[in-house]
DNA sequence: CTGCATCCTCCTGGATACTG
DNA sequence: CAGTATCCAGGAGGATGCAG
């Protein structure tokens, strides 16, 4: 098939929104307040629920137990009962929550290194707004 | 200084909550419901407000906006209005947001990767809910 | 100790209408 | 075309109290 350079209105979209729904997907999975932390404090290997809330600063009986439970349906952790008085949970990271950390790993050190730069944009924009 | 085994109550926590709160912030900035959208959209090259409008399906006039105001600050896009009329605005990635595409795009692939995965864990967690 | 239910507040984000 | 302002519904998330 001949391939024309006619109605080229617009260049290949490489980047549709289409194949970025997963992306999108994803992000509304671990964007949330909570997960990406949790998945974190369980990289080094099982926890039980009150050593999760200790080592997380600020989150809520609440949140920890609904954020356990979505990335317990999304098979990246695993939840054991242990049925004594009291009574003791351990969480766990499954082999596909343990698959995350990689690239969750590689957007905490573009953090780390750009966070400076992004500071630095912000306070700039902020003060040109003051100075308008 | 000698180094004893006494007190090890809990063994180093290689995650501290503290080295995640990058992340955290990062996380914060694109984890919303369009940024990543628009980033990837500004990846091949400036777009105009009404183009950006049109490729990313779903989003509304105010949060483009918003979404780009929110960009810009954080110095990942920059904003070139041409004075024309009708008025002109372009948006472009920064050196900064152009170097935020590979972590992201690393998240994607994992994201496309695991997806079956995650949607066949929800559906039988699901399932196990209906069933009790 | 772990977890659920309730209540309440705040923020996100959509719809719409109006300016330059 | 690009942007702002206003209104409004829904969800995220904190505080508290109760149950197993």
């Amino acid at each position: 098939m001949a391939v024309s350079s006619l109605h080229v209105t617009k260049p290949t979209p490489v980047h549709s929104a289409e194949s970025c729904r997963p992306v999108t997907e994803i992000l509304a999975r671990i964007g949330d307040k909570w997960s990406v932390l949790v998945v974190m404090m369980l990289s080094e290997g099982p926890r039980r629920f009150s050593e999760l809330r200790r080592m997380i600063d600020g989150i809520s009986q609440r949140m920890l137990t609904l954020t356990l439970r979505g990335l317990e349906r999304d098979g990246l952790v695993t939840r054991t009962v242990t049925p004594s008085i009291p009574p003791r949970v351990d969480y766990e990271l499954t082999t596909l929550g343990r698959s995350l950390r990689e690239p969750v790993t590689a957007l905490g050190r573009w953090a780390i290194d750009n966070r400076p730069a992004m500071l630095k944009a912000r306070a700039a924009y902020d003060a040109a707004q003051d100075g308008d």
